[in-house]
DNA sequence: CTAACTGCAAATTCTTTGCATACTC
DNA sequence: GAGTATGCAAAGAATTTGCAGTTAG
């Protein structure tokens, strides 16, 4: 579903990291880029705790403070999206170096996230800008609904909701 | 810019309320309506413990349990509609009965939340559906940006992001 | 009357912070 | 070598839960 980078983009994006780190008078430390590379590696919309579980099966040990801070400096540079899919659960993280731009459709029902992409938005975003005066830097656009797989959690035969 | 609704309203959503209470088997106490009408009476999109500020101000005294409680009841009876604003600050809320089919747009500087709606998402909305088979029950457009207002708390003045 | 609801405080969950130690620059 | 980052544990913030007392049906 989602296509993986080349070792050529791979490197790039550690380039960018490395000169944002720079730039910031921040110091480059193995478990920065240990953090980017396991985010980078996974397909999913992971959440900060499970990124903290895959990093600790890998060779060196991390503490959940560092995964934390290393999220919040890539979301800072704009090598990652952070987004809360309405679930009041922990926010979940996906890579955005040359992905498409995308949104997301959640089953209520198995919380599976299918991504999709529509050029409309784009235009809803413009007349938006326009008529509110307003410089607008992203969006988030989310559909809620029960997918209709064979594998997905049956919702409760109608009662509540 | 957000329209009061008229007494007689007012009281249809009190029905709704009672009628669902009563459906679940669940019962009608003060409480549950103190909250409902405290949400009524905002213009805003409030969290939890600001309503339980208000609520506290006013005769009876009520419990965060309750109001928290009786949110999620109003939630799961449509009567109101949580958001996140990616702020990972509280869930907020806003009545639902008979407001137009709006979407968010936020500034980044001054956390102000405007309402606009275009008909646009609606078919998108149809249109994803039917690509991946789902049953879409709700979504959630945000849009952030900043707002040009005089009154904006100035975002600082170019280093990072 | 009795089961559900409230209020309170304690428990949970997610995230940030403080401090001693370790490691970039 | 100076000062920032890490790891750990403790603190915070938002929300839920457990329990004794209260109340709606």
């Amino acid at each position: 579903m989602r296509k993986r980078l080349s070792p050529d983009q791979r490197q790039e994006v550690h380039d960018l990291f490395r000169r944002y780190l720079h730039r910031q008078g921040f110091r480059q430390t193995p478990e920065r880029f240990e953090v980017l590379d396991a985010l980078y590696d996974t397909d999913e919309h992971i959440d900060a705790d499970e990124l903290y579980y895959r990093l600790r099966t890998r060779k060196r040990s991390i503490s959940r403070a560092t995964v934390y801070n290393t999220l919040n400096l890539l979301e800072a540079c704009d090598l990652v999206i952070s987004h809360q899919f309405g679930d009041k659960g922990a926010t979940r993280y996906e890579p955005s170096f040359r992905y498409w731009q995308h949104d997301h459709l959640i089953c209520l029902d198995c919380s599976k996230v299918l991504e999709f992409c529509d050029p409309r938005i784009q235009r809803i975003q413009d007349l938006v800008a326009e008529i509110y005066n307003f410089e607008i830097k992203s969006h988030d656009l989310n559909l809620y609904g029960h997918c209709r797989r064979d594998d997905c959690t049956h919702r409760q035969s109608g009662l509540a909701r």
